[in-house]
RNA sequence: GUGGGUGUAGCUCAAUUGGUUAGAGCGCCGGACUGUGACUCCGGAGGCUGGGGGUUCAAGUCCCCUCAUCCACCCCA
């Protein structure tokens, strides 16, 4: 029978799951220095508390799950798989106003998303999400680009970006080039964010075949017409903008400095006042993290105040930001960050035959106690086979007790790396492998 | 959702303008080495050429459909 994977989703391997358990043990650790608590939530949801949020691209992508029985039949769906950690969140914030506030929490599990497979996109995959509940000011977003920026740094990237902007921002350049309700802010953004794609004139060029005037479409070329570091662009922003718009100007300089604060290096961080950022929710901050050589963000995120609102009567200010564990693993891979893979077992027990079995099998115990990653061979088998297992499995030790060794009380230590064998007590080998470093697989 | 590229052994790849039983390296298994891995030598297994249909005397090669995968757009982690 042949058999396949489904679209966008793949098996992890023992070395990919080794590459993915170090970055992701490395992000739970920096999660866990910022006071952040762990949260799981389903992989589904009820349909209604997954729609509505993250704009009509993002329902699309949703993936549904028809209904058991006759409405399935009829292709009726009452269910979805989770499409981000920030909308479950909020349901349960809503469900569990016993939860103390500010709360701040980490969720790392795999979400799903009916787009079209891409280099480092797939319709599976893990979000690494940190958000703080119930506090409305710039501090804690300031927290959560430090939270990304310190695990990156640990992680060992070393030339990121961590873009910036406001959504009030936005929202007063769209109301500058002439948008007059959500759905025309949303299609100004749009074109705005392809601007380093396709260019000012072809922003311009789209912005006017969707019927927006030419003195809007000045103006707001106007309002953006500023080079220079950040503090240069939110001054000519200020000048630019009205009210809600210096909102957001001020709000993002209390998160640099705050941010700054932090440890985090400002050099990397870009206030770019044409960053979008598509989901429906966000209302403040909102930031991405690129890298050179990699099209699409890998890590994203930003404020989000009215979320909460849509499912309980009280409202509660959030921001959040996830990492994208599979991009991560796809730049880090890229640049050879990713460290050698070790090896499962230091040991390799051998099996000589059926009469020392059993004294192999207490060898192997005692090992273990100790403390030493030891594997059996599970059979009887030539001993050039069984060396050969332990070679192929990256092990630097076999330790053989077969009826000379078990007849004197000692064992046959051999050290696979240096091509030495010497007979001992198995205490002593105990000491001799807990000396040395763990093997390196062979390349 | 739109547009393109690619699918040949476990892996990386070959196979004149369509032309005999589809090859190689690595890996795997066995042997030389009946208490010892790597190195060397010898031998072996493994393919409905992703799947289905069509054109042709003849299809891995050309056409259509489908599935998977990669790339770009869209959107996003």
């Amino acid at each position: 029978m042949d058999v396949f994977l489904a679209k966008g989703t793949r098996d992890l391997l023992p070395e990919q799951m080794h590459n993915r358990l170090h970055v992701m043990g490395i992000v739970r650790d920096v999660f866990a220095r910022f006071g952040f608590e762990p949260l799981e939530t389903p992989a589904f949801e009820r349909i209604e508390t997954l729609l509505g949020k993250y704009g009509e691209e993002g329902d699309k992508l949703v993936f549904k799950i028809l209904e058991r029985g006759e409405g399935g039949r009829e292709g009726k769906a009452d269910l979805a798989l989770r499409y981000d950690l920030t909308v479950p969140l909020a349901r349960v914030m809503a469900m569990h106003p016993e939860i103390r506030l500010p709360f701040r929490r980490w969720q790392m599990q795999p979400v799903w998303r009916a787009e079209r497979p891409q280099k480092g996109r797939f319709r599976e995959f893990w979000q690494c999400d940190v958000d703080i509940v119930g506090a409305a000011g710039p501090l804690p977003d300031a927290e959560c680009v430090a939270v990304v920026d310190t695990a990156l740094r640990e992680l060992g990237f070393t030339s990121y970006t961590i873009r910036m902007n406001d959504r009030r921002i936005l929202s007063d350049l769209a109301k500058r080039a002439g948008a007059t309700d959500t759905k025309q802010e949303m299609s100004v953004l749009i074109a705005l964010d392809k601007l380093d794609k396709i260019g000012k004139d072809g922003v311009s060029a789209e912005l006017e075949r969707m019927g927006f005037a030419a003195d809007g479409v000045a103006a707001l070329w106007a309002a953006l017409a500023v080079e220079g570091g950040n503090a240069v662009v939110l001054d000519h922003l200020e000048r630019s903008l009205d009210d809600r718009g210096r909102e957001g100007v001020a709000t993002l300089r209390r998160v640099l400095e705050a941010a700054e604060a932090l440890g985090v290096d400002l050099a990397r961080v870009q206030i770019d006042p044409t960053l979008a950022r598509g989901l429906d929710y966000y209302t403040g901050p909102v930031f991405e993290t690129v890298v050179p050589n990699f099209s699409g963000s890998i890590s994203g995120g930003g404020r989000y105040d009215g979320l909460i609102g849509m499912f309980s009567s009280k409202p509660m200010p959030a921001v959040g930001v996830a990492l994208g564990l599979e991009r991560i693993l796809v730049v880090m891979e890229e640049l050879g960050m990713l460290p050698k893979a070790q090896a499962a077992a230091d040991v390799l027990v051998l099996l000589f035959d059926e009469t020392t079995v059993i004294d192999a099998l207490r060898v192997a115990a005692r090992l273990r106690a100790a403390g030493v990653r030891a594997e059996t061979f599970p059979e009887v088998a030539k001993l050039g086979k069984q060396f050969k297992h332990a070679d192929a499995r990256g092990y630097r030790w076999t330790i053989l007790a077969g009826p000379d060794e078990v007849a004197k009380g000692v064992v046959a230590l051999k050290d696979l790396r240096e091509g030495q064998q010497h007979t001992l007590p198995l205490d002593q080998a105990i000491a001799t492998i807990l000396g040395t470093t763990p093997a390196v697989l062979p390349p």
